[in-house]
DNA sequence: TTGAAAGCGCTACCAG
DNA sequence: CTGGTAGCGCTTTCAA
């Protein structure tokens, strides 16, 4: 198995200078290559199999091709990989490669993480997660482009853009799925308490109340904290409480957790109590019974969003753009009209 | 925001060469320093903040301190994470970082993918996938470390090492948690048939059986896709052709599957059916009502091995090792001793 | 139209 | 003990 040929191997096969074979492969147009030359060139780096060194050249170019992820658990979330697949798919277009690290949960260990990806000269870091929330922002002492996707820094500038759901209009279109098909006794099994998520899409609640002229008051809500478990609990307290006849989850686990407390209590579901979900998870709100209506957190645009704007020219933008991607409703089958009272 | 400080200019700030700096800094011990010069080198590079560039060093040395990963389906998979998450652990440890490209569907994508992780020069790849599948690998014309976790090559050499989950032993132990419960009718709803992994967890519950003194040939079988929903459809199909005490499931999300359907037959679980998961799945198994007894993929340690490997010097192991990694029973409240018949 | 030469930031050899 | 010097593989002046 034989050493990656390097540009002086070509030129040495092509009977021309090393400078030469850089200005064929660069394809620049600036510079007067002979036809016949340039097909020397092309022909003996086909035959070598040539690839450009990328570490050398982002080396020489001061520039670097290589995004750094500094994923706030890209573990445990089936979200994480779809942000990342959006950022990735914008990384290739444009010949980057991303490095990814893990934050750990210690702060030093967190910083070192960030520094080892900027030892490694990456042209921009995106701090990445799949739930909304605030991050701590490592120091570098240099300058380097910088986005957040899903997250926002809790200390210092906030780089170049913001990127997060729009909860709000997400919590509405969720709310609207039950409203719009009659249901009015309605409770909002909310996720975990104040945190922004929760906020938003309680806010996009009370927005699509008063749309459709139901007082917002009028909706029974408790939180949990997003697991499976808390949306079974919250689901018994509810119902314990009133006949309610649509259930408003955090996400589909919690959406989840309440069918399996609805079956438990006889309730049939979306027979007697529709629910309605958040996330539309992968490998969950789809291939559930019944199929979950939800909303769609869009992770993939978020990042392919981010990395567009790492690989794209410095440019223009100096202040700080938040950008909300919306978060479409997906309508499945855990919602129906609401049946007449009985 | 000043640019990174270059080993010149802490050359420059401790008066001495920049020779100098880089023994000190790489603390070699073959180079005698003077203690002073070495104090002067140390408090001017931490007045200046001074980083080594990774990158310079790895072009000089001509290594590289880059682990690839060719990703088989980050998205999706809670499980990729998990995986990637143990491979940073062994990298960050070594002092190696890692990319990440997920591998495309078409050939030409992915062989490209793996390239441009060539073509940084990382000091080795490794397949990483959450489902124990083949993979295509990509042939590169130069000798690069490989090591194969949670897949295999279906082209080319197996690399250093192929990693796998023991899944005939995993299967065994899910079998053995009803067994050993005793349950005796018993109903397999597999995975995709004829996957690798479907396949090994069918053998290790036939040898669970054979424990136990039971026939293998008196466990219903059937097969789905590893969905929640073929994990329903199996469910239902099983109870309506006998009265099974306890469902063993291909993984955690058939599991969930056959939970509602049984449900939804009015069957307790676990009271009067049992069921057993596989996976471990974060944020499913667990958080379950019933939590799920089920058997852990070892994708952490998985993904730790691989980047152990793939960090520790080139050393000797030439024949490349199939590793077998153990997968723990995780035992919750799915699965109950079986009630006497009614 | 082509090539010699100077580095990017770093390591490592060898002379002093 | 310390520092000059020669590169790693590449880009980019500047001359020929």
């Amino acid at each position: 198995m034989p050493a990656r040929p390097t540009m002086v191997d070509v030129a040495r096969h092509a009977g021309v200078s090393q400078t030469t074979v850089s200005f064929v492969l660069n394809g620049r147009t600036d510079v007067p290559v002979a036809p016949e030359t340039r097909r020397r060139v092309l022909e003996a780096a086909a035959l070598l199999g040539y690839r450009p060194n990328r570490a050398a050249q982002d080396l020489k170019r001061g520039s670097s091709s290589v995004l750094g992820i500094v994923s706030n658990g890209i573990a445990s979330h089936p979200f994480a990989g779809r942000m990342i697949l959006g950022i990735q798919k914008a990384a290739r277009a444009a010949g980057y490669v991303c490095m990814v690290v893990d934050m750990p949960d210690d702060e030093e260990g967190r910083d070192e993480a960030v520094r080892s990806l900027l030892d490694r000269g990456v042209a921009g870091l995106i701090y990445a997660s799949p739930a909304t929330v605030p991050v701590r922002q490592t120091e570098t002492g240099v300058r380097v482009r910088t986005v957040f996707s899903g997250c926002w820094p809790e200390n210092g500038e906030p780089g170049e853009a913001v990127i997060l759901p729009n909860d709000v209009e997400g919590g509405r279109l969720a709310a609207r799925a039950a409203l719009d098909r009659g249901h009015r006794r309605i409770a909002f099994l909310g996720g975990t308490y104040q945190e922004q998520a929760t906020v938003d899409r309680e806010r996009g609640l009370d927005l699509a109340c008063a749309e459709v002229g139901m007082a917002p008051e009028d909706v029974w809500r408790a939180y949990g904290d997003y697991s499976i478990d808390s949306g079974y609990r919250l689901a018994r307290t509810a119902m314990a409480e009133d006949e309610f006849t649509a259930l408003i989850c955090g996400n589909d686990r919690m959406a989840l957790g309440a069918v399996l407390a609805l079956h438990e209590l006889h309730y049939d579901v979306p027979g007697r109590v529709s629910v309605v979900g958040y996330d539309d998870q992968e490998e969950l709100a789809e291939e559930m019974r019944p199929a979950f209506t939800t909303v769609a957190l869009p992770h993939y645009e978020m990042g392919l969003l981010a990395g567009e704007r790492l690989t794209s020219p410095p440019g223009s933008p100096t202040v700080p753009e938040r950008i909300l991607v919306p978060c479409p409703l997906v309508v499945r089958a855990s919602v129906v009209p609401v049946s007449a009272p009985s």
